[in-house]
DNA sequence: ATGAAAGCGCTAACAG
DNA sequence: CTGTTAGCGCTTTCAT
């Protein structure tokens, strides 16, 4: 079902039934009418490409994530997708599994699928495959750090303040011996947060111990496995600072296992503040980050650099957001309970 | 930059360029290799568009879930990305939120955009909804059981059945007085669970008590609030069977705010096995639902009936999976540990 | 207010 | 092996 049999159906030429589609204020009543019936009677669905072709345009912007099973990633999508859906857009998810070649491969995809408008949540391209993208006109913004991107938008959240902010709570609340476990990816936020942990430990004159550093597979199992190695120590630490919220699952998964109590034998910080992380026991003390909010920002930074692609204001636009520190059971506490800043 | 520039640089014929990008084989190599430098050079990239326009195939399948943020939809969305993904295919994945006017939207949307096929999952849609897709010539599958959907191909798994089986063991380890608080979503799906759930108390002789039975919102918020109900009653039940692990988590939460141990004092049985599952404290026993295979089987069907459409072999196929009891502590239990059937 | 016709960029017969 | 050309379905001047 064509436009040509539609308008041979109606009796009118087929410039007058895309006129209707397109452009209704310019046709007569009666003949739009007429033509509307007979397009709702034959179910027809003007070609999506031949629009195309014609627009240029595909309404349909795509989120390039690391990993669909990590609930703080979708929590940035919902917001994406939210201000996109209200625009009348469709957003495309795409799941970047950690692995930069199927990241490239789903950039290359996208090129070809001509989207308005790409979201990168932390990212593993490099400035190159950034650049061709930029070069065929269709605009960029990063949520979450990157190391090997400069030249774009990007809204993301001051690790390593924020890291620091959480050591400092270990330490204001009594404890020295500090552990990090950090996560692989994304790499460059890790280490921020690895530099906001020493910053503060070296703030407090307290020597570091290398060994009381460890990476780990961004997962639960990651943070299990790396916890056992830091109960396995002759010195093991008092505290442990993980750097999300699901590394610090495993932690405190480990610690029931080989029946350390937390808080009382060793206090356990996360980081995201994702919804299961009031739900475990002891509740979990962690780093609030905006998950949400960072993807509503995002798209909405986005749909500004679309909106003004051909203007010549193409300096990048940076939004920091701050995270709050959400004191639970984890660590243990004297009198600060909520929200200290 | 279009194929024309590309042919005029290389000094060929659009078709000549046209063949180097479809049937490589059938150009002298000399040419193509030329060919194919002007185009790495000028970054061309062919107009998907009027691909599409002559081929009228996207590639591209789509995926209609009910809520992202929901891990368990997840790891089905992760099942079918696998497939397509192996086949080439990009995968589009839509958030229907629960609400069959945005569902009927996207399906409107997915229409337009032509996509190959449809994957749908515990969808709200009716069966004119899905008429009107499969009239496009588009196959469509469902994934979780529906009221209002009958002529499709669906993989499922046996609901009541799975009900019943953690009903039945919940009795068979001694409980009597068991609730039940199943979510508002997936309708049909949840009513399931509730006839198993008769099912295995009337076996038993165990009367009906009408009050016990609660619909909740699907959530861990939803799964709280019904708990608070069931703990202010005079003759609290001893055990609870709620329809999916969100729900059993707000559970488990507010048993803990009220001061009642799990399962010593009230027993909580969930549905789903998600991985948080057994994170939290104490861990949960509940039906395992093998959602990522569900999601590859899905897929599986569509890439069929994609194959085949012409066909007339249309008879709908239903794969039905049957679920596994994950026994673990939060119903407490006698000597049988692990899985049972 | 409506129609005729020229593209949009690409693919695939058909000829050579 | 390569070029010419007729569409694919739609939008949009340009006439009328």
């Amino acid at each position: 079902m064509n436009i040509k049999e539609i308008a041979k159906k109606a009796g009118v030429s087929v410039a007058t039934v895309s006129r209707v589609l397109n452009h209704p204020e310019s046709v007569a009543s009666d003949t739009k009418e007429r033509i509307l019936t007979v397009i709702k009677e034959s179910e027809y669905t003007p070609n999506w490409f031949a629009r195309g072709l014609n627009f240029n345009k595909t309404n349909t912007i795509a989120l390039l994530i690391p990993n669909i099973l990590n609930p703080g990633y979708m929590e940035i999508a919902k917001g994406v997708e939210d201000v996109a859906h209200q625009k009348d857009y469709t957003t495309l998810l795409c799941n970047g599994e950690n692995d930069v070649s199927k990241e490239r491969r789903y950039a290359d995809s996208l090129i070809k699928r001509r989207v308005d408008g790409i979201v990168l949540v932390s990212s593993l391209l490099e400035d190159e495959d950034v650049e061709l993208i930029k070069k065929q006109g269709i605009p960029v913004v990063l949520i979450g750090e990157n190391r090997n991107i400069s030249d774009v938008s990007i809204v993301r959240i001051d690790c390593q303040g924020a890291a620091y902010k959480a050591v400092r709570h270990l330490i204001d609340i009594g404890y020295r011996d500090i552990a990090i476990i950090y996560g692989d990816t994304p790499e460059i936020e890790n280490m921020r947060k690895l530099e906001g942990y020493r910053h503060a430990l070296s703030e407090e004159g307290i020597p570091d111990r290398e060994e009381l550093i460890l990476v780990a597979p961004n997962t639960v199992e990651g943070g299990y496995i790396a916890a056992k190695k830091l109960i396995d120590m002759e010195k093991r630490p008092r505290a442990i600072f993980a750097s999300s919220d699901l590394l610090a699952f495993g932690v405190i998964d480990a610690m029931k296992d080989f029946g350390l109590k937390v808080p009382e034998e060793i206090a356990v910080m996360g980081f995201d503040n994702i919804r299961m992380s009031n739900l475990i026991e002891p509740k979990l003390t962690t780093v609030e980050k905006p998950m949400h909010k960072m993807g509503v920002l995002g798209a909405r930074l986005l749909f500004d650099l679309m909106d003004s692609k051909e203007e010549e204001d193409s300096a990048n636009r940076e939004i920091l957001l701050q995270s709050k520190l959400k004191i639970r059971k984890s660590c243990g506490h004297r009198e600060r309970i909520g929200e200290i800043f």
